[in-house]
DNA sequence: ACCTGAACACCGTTCAAGT
DNA sequence: ACCTGAACACCGTTCAAGT
């Protein structure tokens, strides 16, 4: 007979994340989600692989709740969104965000922030054949730009200063696009 | 009297990058350092503050590599090579290159580094005023870069492809430039 | 001055057992 | 089916002591 499960799997990443949050991803181990969640941490195993798995867990959790930008806004206003939510993203969980660049990830989540990269270069007139690679510079550069904030590599900067690096970025990011797609058509 | 000192801060930071070679980022630990050098854990004490600071010297040491290029070669050849060189080191210690985004490095290395893209960027004439944004810009997309392939993000793309995506990258971002210095002028 | 020994408060994970 | 208890092989770091 099934007897009733106490934790679930969403259980164990809730509890995690609030871990992260209150005393740092450092305080993040098996004994501790368990002892949050009243349970021995062999129990976890039941829902996790690993802590490789938890951990993993935790960043799709992340992505999950990215906002995806309404597609009747203009393609490069979708995208300065996009970027702007990494950036708070990563402002709010730091050590987190910066496992994003320490294995590859490729969850329902992360395809569908990309998918959602595609469609607004596909709308700034991107030819179909340059869309993957022109993605992968995009977000190479604004992840890249969040995981330093993340990371400190920029703390001796003001907000300010960081804010119009970004727009910088993306302007002359958005001109090239241009230029790309002029001369394609 | 002064005893004889048995191990030197370069032996500890040797000994530390031989073992994350041999056995990964994961087997470097105090005692596992110690045990290679024939001596107890708390010995390392005396040249290293602890854990982090460790680390932290695994990083310096490494950008202490990095070969600046030849002052005379053209700026965007030297930015290149400069590109090309940290994907390098990324592919030989990706566990170690990834710990660049984990925390503010600003040693003797870091700065000579600055400074060589400061000069390219100089002579590939962009004004005074813009140079400091400009190198974030662009370190913050190589560095993204090498760290998204340390890392495995870009792991199902063939090399060739990536090569392919840091020269499209790294196009556009000259482009940019000349478009600057042109405006300037 | 430099290193050691012993101890403290932790880890992740396996395995066999309990209900 | 789900969770526990005990154990194994580890951690980083402090403190007092040895030479």
């Amino acid at each position: 007979m099934p007897r009733q499960a106490r934790i679930s799997r969403a259980d164990v990443l809730e509890a995690t994340l609030a871990i992260a949050e209150e005393r740092g991803l450092a305080a993040v181990s098996m004994r501790s989600v368990a002892a949050r969640l009243g349970v021995t941490p062999m129990a976890l195993y039941r829902h996790v692989r690993d802590k490789q798995d938890l951990l993993d867990g935790l960043v799709e959790r992340l992505l999950a709740e990215l906002p995806i930008p309404d597609a009747g806004l203009p393609w490069d206003q979708r995208l300065r969104a996009m970027a702007a939510s990494l950036r708070a993203t990563a402002a709010r969980h730091p050590d987190v965000f910066l496992m994003l660049l320490h294995r590859p990830v490729m969850t329902p989540a992360a395809r569908r922030t990309r998918e959602a990269v595609y469609d607004a270069l596909r709308d700034g007139g991107v030819s179909e054949e340059l869309i993957p690679r022109v993605e992968r510079l995009l977000s190479t550069f604004v992840i890249g730009f969040a995981a330093s904030e993340a990371g400190g590599r920029f703390a001796m900067h003001d907000r300010r200063v960081l804010d119009d690096d970004i727009d910088a970025g993306l302007q002359a990011f958005f001109a090239a696009v241009e230029r790309l797609a002029t001369q394609t058509a």
